[in-house]
RNA sequence: GGCGAGGUCGCAUAGUGGACUAGUGCAGCCGCCUUGAAAGCGGCCGAGUGUCAAAGCUCCGUGGGUUCGAAUCCCACCCUCGCCGCCA
């Protein structure tokens, strides 16, 4: 959520953001005119209600006649007290309402534009050329099949479509990539955390994903609670309705945990294989930190994604991702994506996003220190998708034999192994 | 799931209808004293909103209700702890 008095003091940074996101210039009119009948509504009920507590403390020490003359005088205005309480609560409301729906700011150097509207910062690697190798390349799936790694099929008859098994050579080479991924993050500086991935409604709602996302969260309405499409949710909500100490920032969280993608509006959308599931898991990387302290923080993430997308020695881009695709919480967004060979393009493996002030606000996190107490920053970024980077590896590392190349920071998690072979 | 106890401004506690402007202790901050520290003494010491600053108002787990008036009474729910049952 954007800070409030924003509305008051320079509502045209408002209206340039929703412009540059393609939202709705109206909203920001209806929230100036809410903002004011909300404050209205609040003074006239502060205003009878102090009155009302006058009266009250006089009649706490008076008695006989002047008692009775008081206790009528406050009768008559308890109806009114009541009633300008409830108007107040229903301005507030609906204020709130609206507020909800209000993107974050978007940073006024991101990128213009919609979904291709994207800058490409720096291509790091080279995409291999199979023709000059003399073999088709085969896609995640065959390789996946042939290494007895990916079972799509037994997936879809126990989970339906969108679902797989990962097996044998499959599971081992995730449990690597978990555990690459969380040394890696542990000498960062990060605590390594397995939050839940059942929410409540707060938390999915302070985080953002209630809003354009909604259609695609998992909902439970049996006990009230949501699947999580990322360990963000969580990792945001561990310190909700908190004041943490401004000397114990950044703080550097990395989840593991698995996520839940409904994907509603992608049908037949890479219905192949495990690039788009219901369901894969994941190890996020998540920071607390003074707001000041957010864009070199998001450098920071970014940096770090580069570093685990080099140690496995894939190709890949880094985008400036344009404000009309950056979703309802970031003020800017990093994604990373990785060539895939059989595609002859490059597809998302990582983002990383600044959300500077407005989860916080939203989730009730904030930071003390000489300045007081103030809003909080938080930022996210992928590590590793483990069905993303699965693809990633096996395409590009592949051999004409079917086996994959191991990249050296991966062999120590699979028995020092230097390649996944199919089984005979 | 059953029974019981509880949830008060960082922690611990008091507060059973008006005097609560929520008391006290601890911790913390500032000062005095001291060679230094401790002790002692004095002051400050929750959050939100609002404001130049203030006043004011809101918040005693959450939401309703009763009342002129609720931390306090009533109802529902949530959470924590203990015991029992079931369980990976």
């Amino acid at each position: 959520m954007i800070d409030p008095k924003l509305l008051r003091t320079d509502p045209d940074r408002i209206r340039r953001s929703q412009q540059a996101r393609g939202e709705s210039l109206a909203l920001v009119d209806d929230l100036v005119a809410a903002d004011g009948n909300r404050r209205a509504a609040i003074a006239t009920y502060e205003s009878l209600r102090a009155e009302q507590k006058g009266i009250g403390k006089q009649v706490a020490t008076s008695q006989g006649e002047a008692r009775q003359e008081l206790l009528a005088r406050t009768r008559a205005l308890a109806a009114a007290v009541k009633a300008a309480e409830a108007a107040a609560t229903r301005a507030g409301a609906h204020f709130d309402e609206l507020m909800t729906t209000l993107p974050n700011l978007v940073f006024e150097d991101v990128p213009r534009g919609g979904e291709d509207d994207f800058v490409v910062l720096e291509s790091v690697g080279t995409p291999r050329d199979f023709a000059s190798e003399g073999f088709v390349p085969r896609d995640h799936l065959e390789l996946g099949e042939l290494l007895g790694a990916i079972d799509m099929e037994r997936g879809a008859k126990v989970s339906g479509s969108r679902f797989y098994f990962l097996t044998g050579l499959g599971a081992q080479l995730e449990l690597a990539l978990i555990n690459l991924a969380m040394s890696k993050a542990l000498g960062w500086g990060f605590t390594p955390m397995l939050p839940p991935a059942l929410v409540k409604p707060s938390a999915m709602e302070g985080t953002g994903f209630l809003g354009q996302a909604a259609e695609n969260v998992y909902h439970l309405p049996a006990d009230e609670l949501y699947l999580v499409g990322t360990s963000e949710v969580a990792l945001a909500a561990y310190h909700s309705e908190e004041i943490l100490d401004a000397a114990t920032l950044p703080r550097y969280y990395a989840g593991y945990s698995p996520c839940f993608r409904r994907e509603a509006g992608s049908y037949g959308k890479d219905t192949r294989g495990i690039f788009r599931v219901h369901w894969f898991d994941k190890v996020e990387m998540f920071v607390y930190c003074e707001p000041e302290q957010a864009e070199a923080e998001h450098a920071k993430l970014l940096g770090f994604e580069k570093e685990f997308l080099d140690a496995l020695e894939l190709p890949y881009q880094v985008l400036d991702v344009a404000s009309g695709d950056l979703g309802l919480s970031a003020a800017r967004k990093f994604d990373c994506y990785c060539w895939l060979p059989t595609q002859g393009r490059y597809r998302e493996v990582t983002s990383t996003s600044n959300c500077t002030e407005f989860q916080a606000r939203r989730l009730n996190i904030r930071i003390r220190d000489d300045r007081g107490v103030r809003s909080a920053a938080t930022l996210n970024g992928t590590l590793c998708a483990m069905t993303r980077i699965i693809i990633m590896l096996l395409e590009n590392h592949q051999q004409a034999d079917g086996s994959i190349y191991l990249p050296p920071a991966l062999r120590p998690y699979l028995g020092g192994r230097e390649a996944l072979v199919p089984p005979r």
